[in-house]
DNA sequence: AAAGCTTCTGTGAACGTGCACAGTAATCTT
DNA sequence: AAGATTACTGTGCACGTTCACAGAAGCTTT
């Protein structure tokens, strides 16, 4: 039984396929009398309007896509992707428009991205937690339009993003420190080669200046095992520090991790301080303060701007918003 | 500036339409000549085919839609989505297929999967966390190949799905809390019109037969806050319980902040059972002793299931895959 | 009464592809 | 040598929609 067409619809109602058109996309110049015929027509034969077709002729495609570039291993341990995938199908969903996923890990699927995008089957780009200087950036600078949710700056490409404001998380939650009388802070960063991990590093140098030596910092790349690693190495260096400020949630339960089998007491002994205000940061022994990112309105604001992209709007401005101290049982 | 045509790599590389599209097709007549002078043409022209061209010709459409039955709020609580998301997308981008993400959590996106699914636009349906008796279930019955990652039986309506052996996970903990010595173990169970919840509670009682008695088992909703609740009843209760069965990690990360509250020791007084292996099993205090699904390989499954039948399959049977006892600190 | 709006309708073409079919040339079989 | 098979190529049509255009009918203005 074949699917029923705009001409079914047409028949059954009594007028012609571009009327029937009309009514679809919104046309004003429709009669009352042909409006109610074409709407019983349509609920009577379930008729759906054909995307292949109608793309064929408009050249949209009335979908978007999101691009995970992170590498395959860590995909996901990061929470973000969910807000961000559930925002973003329900906005979309709101404007008729369909989010396809795709990955971008490693060369090849990097390719395919491009030809995906570049062949037009795509009306508007969703970057998630791209690396700067990821080639992916030059190769979508023409095409349909890209936003990306998170900070991302590439050579010459400037993509237009919203995010949260991860230097003035990072000050808080140094400030607080040092409000609790706190005197020798150690930070553990993100990799330097992300937003998160420069601009979170920077809020730790902004107060304390000249007291955060290398000493005091170490790097990890996200990963629980990493935040482990990195404080045991901080403990070893400096064994009197009484404060870490850790640039994840994550990376913070490894840390917590360390302290313990370092016979360390928290927060009597160093006090912790999380950032991202993930679920995990409920879930450890003490629970976690941290700085709470708006991950919800991030994801509202980037698809904002997509939106008006997508609508014609020849320039966006981007989107940084406050971050909040949350206080639990670490610090 | 147009994006080049099938015409025009046909003209570039001196052939016909017709050639093109059958080297496009795997078609084995194409003299070598033609290959070479077309895949030349195509990198030359940077050509891409037209999906929403080709989608009306074959009645196809080249993408499959990923259904979310979660309701809004908890969505994505759960890590199992993260894992199907990643395969989906690489099994299916092998194929050349495109994954779309929808949701249903309410009765207006239901609507909206089944037009979209009714109208064509998508060549399969890959079902996740259906409850059972969804209404959306009956109305994927006519169209495109549906199946599920997990367990899902409708009224008359039968899904292909691949799944984890609840029973035998949900057995294999007891046997091990039997074998520790424990002699009055409680279970705090998931919903009971989830699969999950239904076979955790009937691998408890396979074991425990008469003594698993109502007293010993508690109802929660997944969540770590209804753990927490339950755990809490069960303690009322059954005061003197040496052991619980929690039916998930996040549950019972709830759980064992209950226990905590109520000055029992993890595991000395109580023994403490997870199920999913989760990654916040891991930064529990203690870490949790729990039952590990194949995530992975369920993703996989129910994907080669969808594949077959897309391909052509009249039908495929279920799988269920073996799980896996995890012994950490907690038990 | 003619001309000009406004509101509404139908029609033909075009979008880019795959497929059935017809056709050609070369090779193999009898 | 004639026919049959194999390997390959080109052409016309159909897929279902939107859009530009032409035109009809009713109303208002000149």
């Amino acid at each position: 039984m074949k699917r029923p067409t705009i001409h079914d619809v047409a028949a059954a109602a009594g007028v012609s396929r571009g009327t029937v058109s009309r009514l679809l996309n919104g046309d004003k110049y429709v009669s009352p009398a042909a409006r109610v015929a074409i709407e019983r027509a349509i609920s009577e034969t379930g008729y759906v309007v054909n995307r292949a077709a109608r793309s064929l002729v408009t050249q949209r495609t009335g979908s978007v896509v999101m691009v995970l570039s992170e590498p395959h291993e860590k995909l996901f341990e990061d929470p973000n992707y969910s807000t961000m995938i559930r925002v973003a199908i329900r906005m979309l969903a709101e404007r008729d428009l369909s989010l396809v996923m795709m990955l971008a890990g490693d060369e090849a699927d990097r390719e395919r991205v491009v030809r995906y995008v570049r062949g037009g089957h795509a009306d508007g780009v969703l970057l998630v937690s791209t690396h700067a200087g990821d080639p992916l950036l030059d190769a979508l600078r023409s095409g349909p339009p890209a936003v990306s949710c998170g900070a991302v700056i590439g050579r010459e490409t400037v993509i237009p993003y919203a995010a949260a404001d991860d230097r003035l998380g990072a000050r808080q939650m140094t400030e607080y420190f040092v409000g609790l009388g706190r005197r020798r802070i150690a930070m553990i960063t993100g990799p330097m080669d992300t937003p998160g991990g420069i601009q979170r590093l920077e809020g730790f140098a902004d107060v304390l200046g000249r007291k955060a030596t290398k000493r005091l910092i170490a790097h990890g790349d996200w990963t629980q095992a990493s935040g482990e690693r990195a404080m045991t190495e901080l403990l070893e260096r400096t064994p009197d520090l009484d404060a870490v400020f850790v640039a994840s949630d994550l990376m913070a339960a490894g840390a917590l991790a360390a302290l313990r089998a370092a016979g360390r007491r928290v927060p009597d002994d160093v006090a912790v301080g999380g950032f991202d205000d993930s679920p995990v940061a409920l879930s450890t022994h003490p629970p976690l303060t941290t700085i709470r990112q708006p991950l919800a309105e991030m994801a509202q604001e980037t698809l904002r701007l997509l939106l008006a992209l997508i609508d014609g709007a020849d320039h966006v401005d981007p989107v940084i918003l406050p971050t909040e101290l949350v206080i639990r049982a670490s610090a």
